[in-house]
This record gives C-alpha cells, sequence and structure tokens, in this order.
DNA sequence: TGCCAGGCCGAAA
DNA sequence: TTTCGGCATGGC
C-alpha cells in the first residue's frame, strides 16, 4: 500500500450505488474489477470504490473530504425523488436508478470527455478517454498496476491533430486541442465561469468548437455541478415523445439529477416497451 | 452494405 | 428559422 493510500469507510448517507453512478454515462474513467469494486483515478487521485447497503468504501488515495464531495454525499437525494416522484414514470425511474448521485467531476475532464461523446456510443468514448490518459496523462501506480491520470490542458495545447491520431477521435480530435489552447490562453476560465448565470456560462462555453446546446450543458451538469443544466439528447427526445412531463421538468432545480434517472432508465427500457407503457400511464391517470 | 451512436456546423431553403 | 448533409470511427 502506498504511503498515502487510505480505507475510509462512508455510511448513512443513502441513495448511492457505486455501479449506477460511475457507470451511468456522466463519467468514463472508473473500470469494474472481478469483485465488484471500480478502480480509477480522480483529481490525480487513484482509487477503488466499492458500495453496498451499508455504505461505501474506499481505498486510495485523497482523504475523506475528498470523496464525500465527489460523491457529492451531503445533498439529500431522498428528498429530491421524493418531490420528483409523482407520477408511474417517474417513480419507475427512481427506483431503478435511484443510486445515481451526479458526481462532482473535475470541469476540463468532463468537457474533455463530453466533446468526445457527440455522435458516439459510451463503450467507445470509454475507449476514446482511456487512450488518451494512457498516451497523454500522468501515470500512478497503484495496487501493483499502473493507472493514469488525465491529462491537463497544458499537456495538451502544444499537440497537433495528428499527434491525437492514435485516439481514433475522428472530426472530435481538434475540438480537444482547441479547448485546450483556449483554457491554456485564459480565454476559458473555469473559475469565472463558476461566477456566472447557467445562460451566460452556457453561451460562453458554446463559444468553443464542437460544443453546442447538447455538450455545454453536460459540461456545466457533470463538469461545473450546475444541477438545473438538462442535456436534451436523443434519449430525452425519445423520452419527451412519450411523456409530456418532460418539458416541464427541464426547468427544475434539479433537472439534471432527474434527466440523469430518465436517462439510465430509459435507456435500459425503451426496446422492451415499459417506458410507453408507464407514459401512457401517466396520461390515463 | 447500411445504419446508428448522449452532435456540431455551415449552407440552402 | 428550420432543415439537411457531411463529418471520422466502430459495432452490429
Amino acid at each position: 500500500m502506498n504511503k498515502n493510500t487510505q480505507k475510509i469507510r462512508l455510511s448513512g448517507y443513502g441513495c448511492f450505488s457505486a455501479e449506477q453512478s460511475l457507470l451511468c454515462g456522466q463519467c468514463f474513467q472508473w473500470e469494474k474489477q472481478e469483485d465488484g469494486s471500480f478502480l480509477g483515478v480522480h483529481r490525480g487521485s487513484p482509487a477503488r470504490i466499492f458500495s453496498d447497503e451499508t455504505g461505501i468504501l474506499i481505498s486510495g488515495e485523497g482523504g475523506e473530504a475528498f470523496w464525500k464531495d465527489y460523491f457529492d454525499l451531503e445533498l439529500d437525494y431522498g428528498k429530491i425523488k421524493n418531490d420528483f416522484a409523482s407520477d408511474a414514470l417517474s417513480r419507475e425511474a427512481c427506483t431503478y436508478s435511484g443510486g445515481i448521485r451526479i458526481l462532482k467531476q473535475e470541469p476540463w475532464e468532463a468537457l474533455c470527455a463530453f466533446l468526445i461523446s457527440q455522435c458516439n456510443n459510451i463503450p467507445r468514448i470509454t475507449s476514446i478517454l482511456h487512450t488518451l490518459r494512457k498516451q497523454f496523462g500522468q501515470p500512478v501506480q497503484f495496487e501493483g498496476r499502473t493507472l493514469y491520470a488525465f491529462p491537463g490542458p497544458e499537456r495538451l495545447a502544444n499537440l497537433e491533430t495528428e499527434d491525437l491520431k492514435p485516439l481514433r477521435a475522428g472530426y472530435r480530435a481538434p475540438y480537444l486541442l482547441a479547448a485546450a489552447r483556449a483554457v491554456c490562453a485564459g480565454n476559458l476560465c473555469f473559475e469565472a465561469l463558476r461566477g456566472m448565470e447557467t445562460e451566460k456560462a452556457r453561451e460562453t462555453v458554446q463559444q468553443l468548437p464542437g460544443v453546442g446546446r447538447k455538450v455545454a450543458d453536460c459540461f456545466l451538469l457533470y463538469g461545473m455541478h450546475d444541477l438545473s443544466c438538462w442535456p436534451e439528447d436523443t434519449w430525452m427526445k425519445k423520452v419527451a415523445s412519450v411523456y409530456p412531463r418532460a418539458e416541464k421538468l427541464k426547468k427544475d432545480k434539479y433537472a439534471g439529477i432527474i434527466q440523469q434517472y430518465l436517462f439510465y432508465f430509459v435507456r435500459a427500457h425503451w426496446e422492451d416497451g415499459t417506458v410507453q407503457r408507464l407514459a401512457e400511464m401517466d396520461r390515463i391517470g
């Protein structure tokens, strides 16, 4: 065990599943292990995360406050779910994906992840980001393995598109470089974005090439923890097509959390017709 | 071979 | 203001 590695147990917070929170598509750096734990690096700190009904077990670097902040454990998700689950589809989404918490991700990493996400699928996004970390990130030794921290903008800013060929990211690669250069040149400042109203922050980040409304909202929700953002995508358009209440939910203070519940549930239950049946019940009721 | 995947962009209507 | 094709890539 490294000298900085600690074992931390967090219990009594509820509404948390490592599996759901780390693999629901909001982040892409955690790898599931055979024992059910998850291995990854957050803000340069490697860790193994495990959760069950008794709480969360963390073995790794970074202290208790560091991981409590990442998982946003102080926010009362039980209350949010109670307020939200007033119809059949919402209740089902809460039951199915109620272990999801919106993580407080590192902003630069989240921005890159959702630049890569456009017109892409989760396994491939994960693969591209893994290659990016391995090619350009700082290696971190943990439990006898080599993990990789996410490369900072300064590492990417001086590269050329050709250097990113191994990522197989296609037309998205130049977007990463442009974002890195904007951050390094001071044209995009995450601290400044924190002080802005949502609309102004969205407008600012959309000035980057490759950032439209969807990528901007994903970045604001997952990277800046603006829980009011609703990153509407193809799946949520499917929800809206059968579920009129989706329009109202977009304006909720916790719209992002609700969107993530619905996204996870609908992605799993669209093809078997469950979503359509529940939405129909809501219309009749 | 064709279509789709947590879009964006610029041109044309 | 809306619509549409192209953009890289990989899996099915």
